[in-house]
DNA sequence: ACAAAAGTGTTAAGCATACACCCATGG
DNA sequence: CCATGGGTGTATGCTTAACACTTTTGT
C-alpha cells in the first residue's frame, strides 16, 4: 500500500518505514561476541536477527538505537556510534524498510541478564554474523571496519572492559579486535605512551600466580572528541 | 498528521519523509567549491541548501542521490559516498524529514552549465558552508571529514580534476582539501611512490613558460576497492 | 636578462618492528 | 622446584619531515 504526506510541507511525498539495528559488541572469552536475537515476527521468524525496532515519530533516531539498547541490556548512556543507512528497495523482505545500524560497546558482565532471557537475546560469537538474517552481516562487517579503525588511535577498550583490567586482557582484546596477535612488548610500549592509561595499585591474581597490575581509562572524554576541523 | 502503516508485515508503525542531500564537491581557482541551490518551497524558502530530494518508494537512498545528482549535473554513474543519517527531530523545520547525506566529487568543467541555471543550482567555496540551512553544515564538515581521511590513502584526485593534470595541480588539489600546503618535493615523492600515476609525453603550457607535464591516474578500479577483512 | 613555475636529493628524526630473557608466585 | 603468565630494553629499518638550488622559456 502506497503511504504518502498528505498535509504537509511537502506533500505528496512517499513515506517509510525507519528502523534501527543495532550492532552490540562484546568481548568473553578473549573473543568479540555479537548480542543477537531470534526474530519474533514474519517474514524470517525465528532467524537470527541484530537488536532492532522501528523508528517513533516523536523520537530521533539516535534515540531509538539508545531504547533498543537499554531495553534489551538495561544500560544507559552507552557509547553509540553510527554505522550507517541501509536502504535498498529488497532488504527486508517483509516490507520497505529502511534501516540505521549503530553500534555499541558494553562490557558483558554489567548488563542485564535477565533482560536477555525475556527477549531471547544472547551472545553469538563474531565469526557466526554471516548467519544473520537480511543485510545484518554486512551491517557488522560495516561496524567492525569502524572499530578498527578507531581502535588504531582511541581508547576504544572503554567499555568492553571491565572498570580495570590489565595489559593482558587489553591485548587480548586488541587481538580479537584486529585477528591478529601482537607482540607483547611493543603492544605495552604503545599502549603505555598514548596517554589514557593509569596504573593502579591493585593486583589481579585470577589470571597468574605473580599478578598483574589493574589500569583503568583516565579520561572518558576522549570518546566525544571528534576534532571538526572544518574550514 | 500521524503516517502510520496499516496493512503490512509490520502493522501500526509510524512512517517518515526520507531525503537525500549530495555535498557535491567541485575544485576551480584552487579552492573546494560546493554545488548548491537556493531552496524553492517553504520553509526557508531562497536559502542555500544542499542539492537534495526525496526518496521515492520505488528507488533505493542511493538511486536517490545518483538521481538528485545527475538530475542536476547531467553526471552519470559518478561515485558517491554515504556520509551518514541525519535523524534529528527537529532538524527539518517543514516536517519530520530523516535525511541521508552523500558526497561526490566532480570535475566542474564536465557537468552542464544549463541544467545548472535551470536549477539556479551554483558553486559556492567551501568556506562559506556555515551559511547553508538546516544542519547541512555539519553534512558538509562530515563530508570534509571523510574525503581527508580518503585522500591520504587513495587516488582521491579523480573526478575533482579532468582527465589529465599536472602535479602542480594535483598538489593544489590537497593543499585545498587539507587547508595547509605540503613541501613540493615531499609531496611528489609521496605521489609518485604510490601507483596510480602515470607521466604522459604531454605537456602543459598554459600554467608557466617551462611547461609542466601532464599525468592520468592509472586504474579507476581503486575507487570501489574496499578491503572487506571480515572475520 | 629576468621573472615564474617546474623539477630534483639528501639528511635527520621519529616510529614501527623484531627479538629473548628474568621475575614472582602457587601448587 | 617448576610451570605459568607478567614484565622489561635495544638494535634495525622504514617512513616522514625539513631543507635550497637549477632548469626552462616567454616576455
Amino acid at each position: 500500500m502506497p503511504k504518502t504526506t498528505s498535509t504537509s510541507f511537502y506533500p505528496n511525498q512517499d513515506t517509510f518505514l525507519i528502523a534501527v539495528d543495532c550492532i552490540i559488541f562484546g568481548f568473553r572469552d578473549n573473543k568479540i561476541s555479537l548480542l543477537v536475537q531470534p526474530r519474533f515476527l514474519e517474514p524470517q521468524k525465528n532467524g537470527l536477527s541484530l537488536l532492532g525496532g522501528f523508528v517513533k515519530a516523536d523520537e530521533s533516531v539516535e534515540q531509538a538505537a539508545s531504547s533498543v539498547l537499554s531495553r534489551l541490556t538495561g544500560l544507559e548512556n552507552i557509547f553509540m556510534e553510527q554505522v550507517g543507512m541501509y536502504g535498498s528497495l529488497e532488504r527486508d523482505p517483509g516490507d520497505r524498510v529502511v534501516s540505521c545500524a549503530f553500534y555499541a560497546l558494553i562490557d558483558i558482565e554489567s548488563q542485564d541478564e535477565k533482560l536477555l532471557e525475556e527477549h531471547k537475546a544472547f551472545w553469538m560469537n563474531i565469526n557466526q554474523a554471516d548467519k544473520l538474517i537480511f543485510d545484518h552481516p554486512q551491517m557488522v562487517a560495516d561496524a567492525i571496519h569502524i572499530l578498527r579503525r578507531k581502535a588504531a588511535v582511541q581508547p576504544i577498550g572503554f567499555n568492553l572492559l571491565p572498570e580495570k583490567f590489565t595489559l593482558s586482557q587489553l591485548q587480548a582484546l586488541y587481538e580479537a579486535i584486529y585477528n591478529q596477535s601482537f607482540d607483547i612488548r611493543n603492544f605495552r610500549k604503545k599502549m603505555l605512551s598514548m596517554d589514557f592509561l593509569e596504573k593502579l595499585n591493585e593486583v589481579d591474581k585470577s589470571g597468574s600466580k605473580k599478578g598483574a597490575f589493574y589500569y583503568h581509562f583516565k579520561e572518558e572524554k576522549t570518546l566525544n572528541g571528534q576534532t571538526s576541523s572544518g574550514f
